[in-house]
DNA sequence: GGGTTTGTTCCATAAGGCGGAACAAACTAT
DNA sequence: ATAGTTTGTTCCGCCTTATGGAACAAACCC
């Protein structure tokens, strides 16, 4: 149906369920920052034609994805969603024991513990424990993105690809980030390297440039999927700070019962 | 396309994005106590035909909503639904606020707060404060649903409603409960009444028999719809348990501030 | 090694999605 | 008030693409 397409169109791929990915996409729309939008926002944002939109919107209300408030203009994701974020832990079977472990490690030696999902060129926290004690300056919840190539939770999944996987996406990384020059080009690659050279000799994989915090972080292979753990401190002068080694340390002895978990919970 | 639907079909009603509706309902298919289906566990519990649904797993894996396990045969929620979980509670701009709110009444008088949104005939918890000290037997985490009719946080939100749209999920109710015996039917609709005239006269209504737990609760609302607040303590004998008085007037205490918040942040 | 369950691909048919344009309604700035 | 602008919905003929039974393939299980 794709009437806007130029007409030659010689079957390009996957003629599959546009509707269907169309209603998604405006779903996929309401992305962190933009968390309530308009109709037209929401036209601007998907690309898609007027029409079609106010066609989806009115269904996508219909169907409990998207409430809208009470001044008839503003759309947002329907707190239902919630119930389905819920669903999907409950489907992490050894997601609640992990959780607990994570809390334990944390309150024990005082850092944030984080676990996180590859998505797209972002890593996602599925799970995050802050100490109360040392305060992070960034909110760290559950659902938040940071960017994969730069930081030690990343890194720690790319150092768990297939060469041929990896090369993809940093190729994608690359075209992502056509701004920077090659020099700091190199730069990036070398560091992504370095930290797969460490994750396989030592286990482990931290990033020098995050500001103001301290990371280390590992992966943890599911059958749902690779998963990235880290633990982390404000990159704070005290004296009682832990050292690289330390958190190293606390990092993969953690480790170690997490993949007993999981294979426990299988 | 309704190939399936009978012959006669005088078009009811809104023949609105077929595939659309069926994709979600397959991933809605994905509720508590199925967090992981196969293909025909999905199509037992949709009632689509087998390939419709083959289709419509591809895509949805495809677009990155579900997600299939190494095993190839399972399908679970994405993870990456936990990012519109996160765009949805940020964009409800009183939240953040409210949350620390309920935070601080619920360590100050050691009773767990919750708040929660209608969601057909259940209410499900949008957020939630529990206290460590008195632990409650039932796990209560965001997400979670709990039925309309019998509790507090229920009863609350009825309340809100106008006579009509009131009529209307009352016989829903009564037809969801089609089993139980008439006598009992009654008791539960005069327990309703009841709680509607606590609502107006005393601004707070609780569920009588809730068993194990004493909680009250109350409405709020929002230019996002009508939410409904609740406190409670697990139902103990001890000497220094709060009445429902003291809950009472700590929930009309909490709701006065959360309308402040409310309002300001509209 | 036959029988059952599970899942994918084919294919002719026509249902239903498509989007430009016309229309309606709500703001905004004179 | 009034004209112009922005925002959103409905119409409608065209035709793409969703549809589901059946055939097929694969895994599973006595």
């Amino acid at each position: 149906m794709i009437h806007t397409q130029a007409p030659e169109s010689p079957k390009p791929e996957s003629p599959d369920n546009q509707v269907l990915l169309r209603g998604l996409t405006v779903l996929r729309s309401f992305a962190p920052g933009w968390a309530q939008q308009t109709h037209s926002e929401i036209v601007e944002r998907t690309g898609l034609p007027k029409a079609t939109v106010s066609r989806l919107l009115k269904s996508l209300v219909a169907f409990g994805w998207l409430s809208l408030d009470t001044d008839g203009k503003t759309y947002r994701l329907s707190p239902v969603l919630l119930v389905q974020a819920h669903t999907l832990r409950q489907g992490l079977p050894w997601l609640a024991a992990l959780s607990k472990l994570m809390q334990s490690v944390s309150s024990k030696h005082s850092i944030n513990v984080g676990l996180a999902y590859p998505d797209g060129l972002s890593m996602m926290y599925v799970e995050t424990v802050r100490t109360v004690k040392r305060w992070s300056s960034r909110q760290i919840v559950a659902g938040q993105r940071i960017p994969i190539e730069s930081t030690a939770l990343g890194q720690a999944y790319l150092a768990s690809l297939q060469p041929d996987a990896l090369a993809d996406i940093v190729s994608q990384i690359k075209a992502s980030k056509a701004a920077i020059s090659e020099a700091s080009w190199n730069a990036l690659r070398d560091e992504i390297h370095a930290s797969m050279l460490r994750m396989q000799s030592q286990g482990f994989c931290f990033a020098s440039w995050q500001s103001g915090v301290l990371a280390v972080a590992t992966s943890l292979i599911t059958p749902q999927g690779v998963y990235s753990m880290n633990v982390s401190v404000p990159n704070t002068q005290l004296a009682d700070a832990p050292s690289l080694q330390d958190l190293a340390s606390v990092l993969l002895e953690m480790k170690a019962q997490a993949n007993k978990i999981v294979i426990e919970r299988g």
